[in-house]
DNA sequence: AGCTTAACCTGAGAGC
DNA sequence: TGCTCTCAGGTTAAGC
């Protein structure tokens, strides 16, 4: 279940092995895993032809390649080839004769500056993932002024797929900013964890580090967000923070093996974890001070929220 | 307009 | 064994 640390250790695998490659064609294998793109899969497979890749970038949980259509780098050509990885997409970098994977369902053929032949393969079981080719936009910082790029290597920085605008900076972002979170928490009546999964409020938290930084500021996921402190709404944003540097320096978390990172490698978080997933398990930290609660489970948006019962307290009226 | 819910999708595991 | 049911959850369109 990819949320920002896999996506960025995605991102960062692509970044290391494959810019500077230009895309020399395209099969889509399911046309389900083009999403939004008008003209659809055989439109999506000419469109990239000829591309050149000069930079991987990323908001919360959308990561896109920057492509210009030469080598030269005219930013005025760019388009982003945008990814996302959904419930269980991987992207692969492989050589071609490698044997195909079962959930294979995009495969960009690309050519290294050597000469040489290798293949991005995109394979999702599940299919909510999928990829599409977008136009950029300028992007802006907290106070709407446009972000400059001082070099070509911050381009990535400076630019934003159309389709992922309306998506919030994420708490790993220099341009992330608590005020603005805060501002939109005071204006809703919603319960705060629906928020922390609220993309446009702040990206790339999923179901897996919401628990995860409610449990370490010792909130309940149904408590207004209007009603928490500033002070408790600056722990539990550092909490956010915490747990996914945490996760990112371990490479991710993973739970059934559909995640992997870009060399197929699984991450190995999930050993760490304190809520999520851990019902029926002693809460660690009422162990500690000698109380035995146990970590429970309760239906929440169709999903699953895990909770100490007892460093977790239900608010009023709740 | 703000907020909530259904639908998309497949495979693993449980229960009978 | 083989069937049916439930669960996993990010995103967005539709509904209230």
């Amino acid at each position: 279940m990819p949320e920002l640390p896999e996506v960025e250790t995605v991102r960062a695998g692509i970044a290391e092995h494959v810019l500077g490659f230009v895309i020399e064609s395209v099969q889509v294998h399911d046309a389900r895993s083009v999403r939004r793109h008008l003209g659809g899969a055989t439109d999506f497979e000419e469109a990239l032809s000829g591309a050149f890749i000069v930079d991987a970038a990323r908001r919360g949980k959308y990561l896109w390649l920057l492509l210009a259509d030469s080598a030269r780098g005219d930013a005025s050509a760019f388009l982003a080839l945008v990814i996302h990885l959904g419930m269980s997409g991987q992207v692969l970098i492989k050589e071609p004769h490698f044997e195909q994977e079962k959930h294979l369902k995009i495969t960009v053929n690309l050519r290294t500056p050597q000469n040489q032949q290798l293949q991005m393969r995109f394979v999702d079981q599940r299919i909510f993932g999928g990829m599409f080719l977008d136009s950029l936009l300028p992007t802006v910082d907290g106070s709407g002024t446009e972000v400059a790029a001082a070099s070509s290597s911050e381009l990535g920085l400076a630019l934003i797929p159309q389709a992922v605008a309306h998506i919030a900076r994420d708490p790993l972002d220099p341009h992330f900013s608590y005020d603005q979170v805060r501002a939109k928490m005071l204006k809703t009546s919603s319960g705060i964890k629906r928020l922390l999964l609220d993309q446009s409020v702040i990206s790339g938290v999923g179901n897996i580090y919401a628990d995860e930084a409610l449990w370490l500021a010792k909130i309940h996921y149904k408590k207004p967000a209007k009603t928490l402190t500033a002070a408790q709404t600056r722990i539990l944003l550092d909490a956010v923070t915490g747990v996914m540097q945490e996760a990112l320096v371990a490479g991710g978390t993973s739970f059934d093996a559909l995640y992997v990172n870009v060399n197929g490698q699984s991450g190995y978080f999930d050993r760490s974890l304190n809520a999520y997933g851990q019902a029926g398990k002693p809460c660690s930290r009422c162990r500690k001070e000698d109380r035995t609660s146990i970590i429970v489970r309760e239906p929440f948006m169709n999903r699953s929220s895990y909770r100490c019962p007892h460093c977790q307290r239900a608010p009023r009226g709740i």
